[in-house]
DNA sequence: GCTCAATTATGACTGTACTCAGTATTGGGA
DNA sequence: TCCCAATACTGAGTACAGTCATAATTGAGC
């Protein structure tokens, strides 16, 4: 069992003596409060976990949960944040300036498919909310870290542009967002997988990534010898 | 257990003397289910379209309702299948032997971000569940027509890669699958944008699949052959 | 320490999706 | 025609997410 509370970074509970009291209960019951979640969430699944229980088992009124997030999605978020957060940090802090551009990417990308496949149900509850959040609390902070992830794979196609290891006439940062979108897909078909096994969802990725890179121009040799192989004669499927 | 939606080509009321008076009910319902939950959900959102009025609309009970669609969820796609798989058709239609890949793609993704803006909201909830559905009635055949796009990309690959067009080691039903998952993310994007203007949706895809056609590669040989200018690729944007 | 406005917490209450035990309808067999 | 099992329909009932008027807590000024 990885650990699953956050690096002490950030909020840590109820030191910390220049704060006042009032900012001190605070900060201790949203950490009471995110606690509560995971455990329900992950012992007993989003939906089987009521939000009146974990409000029960953090100690505070049901009213009071929704002071701290908008509504229960968000407190899926509240839950996933610092974790995803620092992942985002460990795949920015492994990229190397001497590896090649597949080579960056698919660190980057085994970070997060690490993450999210640590706890799968909530991970494709929290994919779903991802392309359309409804601003949460929670869900803007969530969406923050996604755009330091684009950006961080828009900047490994940057060194890689830099150093001529790929060439395009797009700007990196475009051409991370296409291989942004790349990930996504493949990890949300990773998640629906049965083992999870992640040595083979990097693998489907990385051949996604490949041909992204290769691209489908024909040689330049093959068009101009080859005569246009005219077969449209059957199987003609246009209509009007 | 005879399906409930695929007995004929397109429900129809009731005509078809050769049913039962059972079945004809039954089409019958959902038919009116189908209506009054589209009717409701375009006139007050999906959050405020309550199940109990759509049920009082279409005349049966509420536990009718949920006969013929698992939960609310799948309520949206009983209202939007008939319609996504005929835009698939429509799509499939619309492909030309005579055309460039690009060209051909961008007709397929055409036809469904027409779709997908009609309603916009509606649409939003869908592509929510289009990743990961809990299979419910509908939803199986959402998917199904998911499928049956993704395989109609994979055509368009098949073809451009028989003639020459487009180079590549890989087979076609991967390659169309990638373009796909540009096609999926893109859209999510342009489903984010105020005006949900067509044209600019289509063209921001449009970049994002030339990239992936060109791709980065350094073209070791490929740049020391081309002197030629790539006459063949001039055909630029379509109608627009 | 005391006062009191500002802030924070609370849980009874509301409206919702969805269930299921019971009722109504159908069609084939007599 | 009538009967009755199989099928389809129903809405009162249940458990839930989320609200909001009220209560409790805090800390600055005295």
């Amino acid at each position: 069992m990885p650990a699953l509370t956050t690096k002490r970074s950030s909020l840590r509970p109820t030191d910390d003596a220049s704060l006042g009291l009032r900012e001190k209960n605070k900060i201790d019951k949203l950490h009471r409060i995110k606690i509560a979640a995971r455990e329900l969430f992950v012992t007993k699944g989003f939906d089987d976990a009521t939000t009146r229980e974990i409000a029960l088992r953090a100690g505070v009124g049901i009213g009071t949960v929704f002071i701290y997030a908008d509504n229960k999605r968000d407190l899926l978020f509240l839950v996933a944040n610092d974790e995803l957060a620092e992942t985002t940090s460990k795949a920015e802090a492994a990229v190397r300036e001497d590896e090649t551009c597949l080579q960056n990417l698919l660190t980057v990308f085994r970070h997060h498919y690490e993450f999210f496949g640590r706890q799968p149900e909530l991970s494709r509850l929290m994919l779903r909310e991802m392309a359309f959040y409804d601003s949460g609390r929670q869900a803007d902070r969530f969406q923050a870290t996604r755009e330091r992830a684009i950006k961080l794979v828009g900047a490994v196609m940057k060194r890689a542009l830099d150093r001529g290891m790929i060439r395009s006439s797009e700007d990196s940062g475009f051409i991370g967002w296409v291989a942004f979108c790349i990930f996504q897909v493949e990890l949300r078909r990773w998640l629906m997988t049965k083992d999870l096994d992640i040595d083979q969802g990097i693998a489907a990725l990385q051949r996604s990534l490949q041909l992204f890179i290769q691209g489908l121009a024909p040689a330049k040799e093959c068009l101009v010898v080859s005569k246009r192989p005219r077969q449209s004669a059957g199987r003609g499927r246009a209509k009007a």
